[in-house]
DNA sequence: GTGATGACGCAGT
DNA sequence: GACTGCGCCATCA
């Protein structure tokens, strides 16, 4: 893997590390700001996201359904969950409650 | 170069 | 509201 070439990768982590405190995302509302024309390709980006830097709050990027599809990547599968719980998130069964309430989106950005 | 996989989304049932 | 099938593009074997 090349090093220095910036790939869509930095664009995924630039837009997600803007992401408020107490909000959420989803891959599809990422892959849409950024153009990338598939969802897969924001989860891909993300797969890797634990050697960027600054690190990425990956914990609030979810899936279309607001379920915590990538929770198994992290340290633990129970850390995703804790971190948004953290926030102020209500999590239930894998997936966040009120989650329409909870999402951001880059019109929200202004 | 081909086939299979993946932190997904959408339309149809 | 939940499940299934198909499509999307990049990376790996």
């Amino acid at each position: 893997m090349s090093k220095n070439k910036e790939n869509y990768y930095d664009l995924v982590y630039d837009l997600v590390r803007e992401v408020p405190y107490g909000r959420v995302t989803t891959y599809g509302t990422v892959a849409n700001a950024l153009a990338l024309g598939s969802a897969r390709m924001v989860g891909w980006a993300l797969n890797q996201c634990f050697g960027a830097e600054p690190p990425v709050p990956a914990h609030r990027v979810v899936n279309r359904k607001g379920e915590l599809s990538g929770r198994v990547h992290f340290s633990t599968p129970t850390l995703m969950q804790e971190l948004l719980e953290s926030e102020g998130i209500i999590v239930k069964d894998n997936r966040i409650q009120n989650f329409k309430s909870v999402l951001w989106t880059p019109d929200d950005w202004q």
